[in-house]
DNA sequence: GTAGTGTTACTCGGATAAATATTGTCCGAGTGACATCGG
DNA sequence: CCGATGTCACTCGGACAATATTTATCCGAGTAACACTAC
């Protein structure tokens, strides 16, 4: 039961990214430099979110990360999902049936019940999760944050995003 | 977002130990060879279970497990936070402090939005353990279960369980 | 026959290696901006 | 002065190590049962 540490930095980036306006892009060098992280690690991380469309890629000078979707579109399970993997926590190696006594695979046709009750709970980890939208979050840090936080960020988002030509952006 | 393998093999050991009369207890190794798994490695769980009274461990021969109290009062949580530790899955490292531009602490006070948010969702995910009880698990197999396997699983327990003398049990 | 005693075999418990997953780093492919050159 | 073109710098993307965590194994400490001996 432990979320890697990518999981907290893909958020915050992402919640960055939803303060861009129009079709700027922020470089992934500037979010690592921002959160104090690798670059090249953190890359890591922003390509699983791409690879899910959460975010979009445009390469070359000028070139960066952005959001593949309104900020009301993408929820805090998409992303989770994205750097963690869509399988369950719980995986059910049905132990049950590995020991010495071998009988007929048809009594295991019903589903273990220790699988279905962890997987309950891990639907209600899910539910909690998607019920929140990433552009929740940026509204809850813009009337709840402190004022000092905020124009430091506003400050690295103006400094930072790169404005876009075209409206369409790469579709991998 | 990922369980121990263990945790399944905890919870499978804790179900059969809930199936034993009286005071008796099971060894950790015929466990083991129930499940077809490394009986050194299973003890280390069962350490960590014994660790946390849900199990009690009576040394010496005709020695073994059983639970520390009944089965109603054992949940799926209690469990899981046994072998996977109580610390929460998403551990927020403040990575927004963590910039090049530094600005006063007290800017940080109030906490992290998206900590938040991600324990709320965990708060749900153990809400749900824990409303399953150890007892649920039993009766639900019994009732659910396939008579084959439950065959199997009684004709195991009669043949490992071993009656105790005194009712108190070591207490560590 | 019964109580005491020494041995023994069986249990759990923690310390010790191997395997795997995660974290971190590096270099290459691709692309659009920019400067240069020609008309 | 305007357009075409070649170069270049900047971006992402995937392949390659280092570290941490998990998994698996082994050996030792402890304990109660059992057999034996003495009474």
């Amino acid at each position: 039961m432990k979320l890697g540490e990518g999981v907290e930095a893909a958020i915050h980036c992402a919640a960055t990214l939803a303060s861009v306006e129009g079709n700027s892009t922020i470089p992934g060098a500037a979010l690592a430099e921002s959160f104090g992280l690798s670059p090249s690690y953190l890359l890591k991380h922003l390509n699983m979110l791409t690879a899910e469309r959460i975010l979009e890629s445009v390469p070359g000078p000028a070139g960066g990360y952005r959001l593949a979707r309104p900020a009301e579109r993408i929820t805090l399970l998409d992303i989770v999902l994205a750097v963690e993997g869509r399988e369950p926590a719980f995986r059910c190696g049905e132990i049950r049936q590995r020991g010495p006594v071998k009988i007929d695979a048809s009594a295991y046709v019903k589903p273990c019940g220790i699988n279905a009750a962890m997987l309950k709970a891990e639907r209600a980890y899910r539910a909690a999760l998607a019920e929140t939208r990433l552009s929740d979050i940026v509204a809850n840090y813009e009337a709840e944050g402190d004022p000092r936080s905020i124009a430091v960020s506003c400050a690295f988002v103006e400094r930072n995003q790169r404005p876009q030509k075209s409206a369409s952006a790469k579709q991998i």
